[in-house]
DNA sequence: TTTCACAGTTGCTCCATGCGCAACTATCTT
DNA sequence: AAGATAGTTGCGCATGGAGCAACTGTGAAA
């Protein structure tokens, strides 16, 4: 008997499908992550965090008040707050003041070759590009600043990891998830380990389609006064980007290495 | 009897002196806020937030898991991980490409009076430099990219305010706290409203040491296709920022203005 | 060497936060 | 007028997590 009610109410107390019992710090960075990739409803939150509507909507609203989401009254959508960001990006980003060193090679790499080149650094598993001067080309790669890309088969991802002494190496590789590139990249550790033991042996990182079909990249890592901070690469279509291309712009990435202490090892 | 006992267990329950009760979003941003300010130690940030050391240090665990705050082991301290907010600051930061018109007024500026140039979005009551151009002076003011400034004193602000419709700007007024300026700042809406008539029969928005004393600041907003986004500015100490000066900046501002739709009203 | 100070960890208890729910309002569209 | 969707709110319950305290680990002082 009461089939009915029962059922309501077991299913009101079953946790919904999701992945739910995530703490409050996560759901926070989760929402904002999601936010960073364009404006979303407050019901599409809910779904991506598996919590009820009502949920999702106290927690927008919560953020929208500390003025890090922004509420668009037309779409109904929120939005990162992007301006209140930047006193996190430039909390120690000048201790080591690397853009006067690597901007100007940037640039001058881009007159060469007329593609776009990027600056990145290491952050949680990924590239991120911390400074981005985009081709002259009217076809080019869609990028911009703060894009991340995978470490293992990125080439500035590969070029920083070429650049670790082997401890730390070894931790990195193991710690990489390894998804979100194409399927020409190294699937895990090992093969990955010796695709990098290749890079250092010929001094520059390729991504050859590895990261994403149709885009290549060729890039060295950067040292500011002996640490290794990032790297910086040349980026493109791969249709522009032959092999003798890709050969042109590692001997010019090794020529303008030791400006930026961007030697391999 | 068991005195002793019962006032520990007393003073255990009662909720510590400081401002508790607050949501763990709030806690979550506070302690990045305090962070983005240099690096603390958990036991800082526990004082901070008015929460138990362990606290902290499960929530600053919790944070660095996810790789937005980084822990020195040497200093056994917690600092932001710059790299880790870049996605946040671009998501439509290249919607309204303001960087390709607004840095090259912004160069230009700086080359004619050798002051450091900025270029500044509201951002929840405060205005935030998204471009800084240094000064070629040692003697200088010390800024960055990210630095916030109050809305009510700063030239930037006012600059901002000045061009807000009279309906938007009553509520910008009515909602500012007006603190953080010099005592020359104005305090309250009335006297800010009164600054702002001035700013705009003047054109043009001045700081004579109003956000910090010492500093002078000049400054005009800016529009980007019609729509207003910000507003830019000259920087520097009072000392070699003459009255005179002044006027030759606003001067020199209200020519590059057209360039930028950045005419008042 | 011992001692001390402090960072970080963990098991425990207990309670307030805040979650899901559902009913409601407010818009806007059809 | 009806429907869809965003946002709000009161309620009741469950549980996440706060505080506490005891512990380990480490580095500096003595």
């Amino acid at each position: 008997m009461v089939a009915g009610p029962l059922r309501i109410a077991r299913a009101g107390r079953e946790k919904p499908p999701s992945q739910s019992g995530e703490s409050h710090v996560i759901r926070v960075f989760r929402t904002l992550e999601l936010l960073a990739s364009g404006p979303h409803t407050a019901a599409e939150i809910a779904g991506a965090l598996g919590v009820n509507r009502s949920t999702a909507l106290r927690l927008l609203t919560e953020i929208e008040q500390l003025g890090y989401v922004l509420r668009d009254p037309i779409t109904k959508s929120y939005a990162i707050a992007p301006a209140r960001f930047y006193p996190f990006i430039s909390s120690h980003a000048d201790d080591l003041d690397w853009s006067a060193v690597v901007d100007p090679v940037l640039l001058e790499l881009r007159e060469a070759f007329g593609e776009a080149t990027v600056m990145g650094v290491p952050a949680n598993g990924t590239m991120v590009y911390l400074a981005f001067f985009p081709s002259s080309h009217i076809i080019t790669v869609r990028e911009r600043l703060g894009t991340t890309r995978p470490m293992h088969c990125s080439a500035l991802g590969k070029a920083y990891l070429s650049a670790l002494d082997d401890r730390s190496l070894d931790g990195e590789l193991a710690s990489l998830n390894y998804q979100g590139g194409s399927p020409l990249a190294a699937q895990g550790p090992i093969e990955l380990r010796r695709r990098l033991e290749e890079t250092r042996k010929r001094g520059y990182a390729i991504d050859r389609n590895e990261t994403i079909d149709g885009m290549s990249c060729v890039a060295i890592p950067v040292r500011i006064s002996g640490t290794l901070i990032g790297a910086i690469g040349l980026s493109g279509p791969s249709l522009r980007i032959s092999e003798t291309r890709i050969a042109e712009m590692g001997k010019r990435l090794l020529q303008v290495a030791p400006r930026l202490g961007g030697t391999l090892r």
